[in-house]
DNA sequence: TCTGGGGTCCTAGGACCC
DNA sequence: TCTGGGGTCCTAGGACCC
């Protein structure tokens, strides 16, 4: 049996922990640059807020519910996140940490105990610990423990747990459940199913085989096998390292001049190769890309991206800008208004032992010595605190984050105006 | 005025090999 | 008239997840 934990409302519970007197009033976290609703509490939810609303379509809606504004606060949540599964590791052998706010707990071993209990357990000791209330559902499969966990959130009764564990319960949940609400099914997916007459989770599960294999491919498949209580999908407890790193950003008003541009591209490529050391990896290809907005119907529109291999893999803040700033010369063109650029390294190998160049005229021991240092000064201080003069002083691109809380738990000048507030 | 960011997996098709 | 069979690797694009 598998078990499927999932934070209620993230993001909103997180900001609520430190303010209990938000409790029973509507929260919504917007997302980087205060763009959209990322997360929603109950109440907000309530009150017909969607997902993804752009906040400014929202003003009139929030002044008249008193709905709680936050930014979104990464540090914060991550930090309450490590908490949440320090906590649910306690209770299983092994647990995948699937999202920020979700992880897969192995229930093998368990199965003669009673999982009710157990589940209520872990439900309660986890808000308990933590203050962020959780739901659990238990199942044969991931895709039925998903499917389990939604039945957990959205019925009082189940008192965060829901157990799927008898193939009428089963039959009986599939019948009730949305074929868009299921794992794997996306707007594109739920189209065609509902064009083939499919509408639950049950009337999928009746399809033959070969069918599902036609039209949904292995990844349907999959899915049609897990939905019967065979599990395709297995338990991955061990965090492999990225196949890609990307760091992208709006940014805070439109650029234009290539210097105000190249500043934001510098500091997201050391981003990119500050993860990459930390995942003891090295580079062997990246891409720049930067477009205009989108959703501007009066703005000419330019969007062009362009991609580099290195032929010395490098996980060098100061390399990898260079190469950085090379593609972003490419396809940068004067006269349109930006907003937004990345970079994204597409290649990405091991940093041991790695394949040496006869040419090569960079001494590599000495650049080591140099990054471990700036990566140790800026564990300390705070990220960028050194840094490549090119990635400036950021005045321009930032983002706007305007109702950002305190990183209360890992800031520790914040941590200390807090408790002296209280 | 104003619309996020970071990933994975799968498939089809092209280029190439013997 | 008629032109093989079996394979790998790479990339772009599409679908999905949170």
């Amino acid at each position: 049996m598998y078990g499927l934990v999932d934070c209620n409302n993230f993001y909103a519970s997180c900001e609520r922990v430190f303010k209990p007197d938000l409790n029973g009033v509507p929260i919504v976290v917007l997302s980087n640059n205060d763009g959209c609703v990322i997360a929603r509490s109950n109440e907000a939810k309530t009150l017909g807020i969607p997902m993804g609303e752009p906040a400014f379509k929202m003003k009139e809606l929030i002044e008249t519910n008193q709905v709680a504004v936050f930014s979104s606060n990464y540090a914060l949540y991550g930090d309450m996140s490590n908490r949440v599964m320090k906590t649910l590791a306690t209770f299983v052998p092994t647990i995948e940490i699937y999202s920020i706010d979700e992880a897969f707990l192995n229930l093998k071993g368990f199965e003669h105990i009673d999982l009710n209990v157990f589940g209520r357990k872990i439900v309660r000791t986890t808000s308990k610990n933590t203050g962020i209330p959780v739901s659990m559902g238990i199942a044969p499969t991931k895709t039925l423990a998903k499917v389990a966990n939604k039945f957990a959130k959205k019925y009082k009764g189940y008192k965060g747990v829901c157990v799927i564990d008898t193939e009428e319960k089963r039959i009986k949940a599939l019948q009730k459940f949305d074929i868009g609400d299921v794992w794997g099914v996306g707007r594109k997916h739920l189209k065609t199913m509902n064009y083939n007459g499919i509408y639950t989770a049950y009337d999928f599960t009746q399809r033959s085989k070969s069918w599902v294999r036609r039209n949904f491919t292995v990844v349907g498949e999959r899915m049609w096998n897990e939905l019967q209580g065979i599990p395709c999908i297995e338990m991955d407890s061990t965090p492999s390292a990225k196949k890609q790193i990307c760091t992208s950003r709006s940014f805070g008003s439109r650029l234009t001049a290539f210097e105000d541009i190249l500043e934001a591209v510098s500091n997201h490529a050391a981003s990119c190769a500050a993860k990459l050391r930390r995942q003891k990896s090295c580079a062997a290809g990246l891409m720049v890309f930067i477009m205009t907005n989108p959703f501007s119907e009066r703005d000419a529109q330019y969007v062009n991206s362009k991609h580099l291999s290195i032929s010395i893999p490098t996980n060098s803040t100061a390399e990898i800008i260079q190469y950085a700033k090379m593609l972003l010369q490419d396809i940068y063109r004067p006269g349109f208004s930006y907003k937004k650029a990345g970079v994204i390294i597409t290649e990405i190998i091991s940093d041991s032992p790695l394949q040496g160049d006869l040419f090569d005229t960079v001494d590599r021991e000495k650049h080591k010595k140099l990054l471990k240092a700036i990566d140790s000064l800026n564990d300390g201080l705070g990220s960028n605190k050194v840094r490549i003069a090119s990635q400036g002083y950021g005045k321009k691109w930032k983002l706007k984050n305007e109702k950002l809380s305190p990183r209360y738990t890992t800031n520790l000048s914040e941590i200390i105006e807090v408790k002296a507030k209280d």
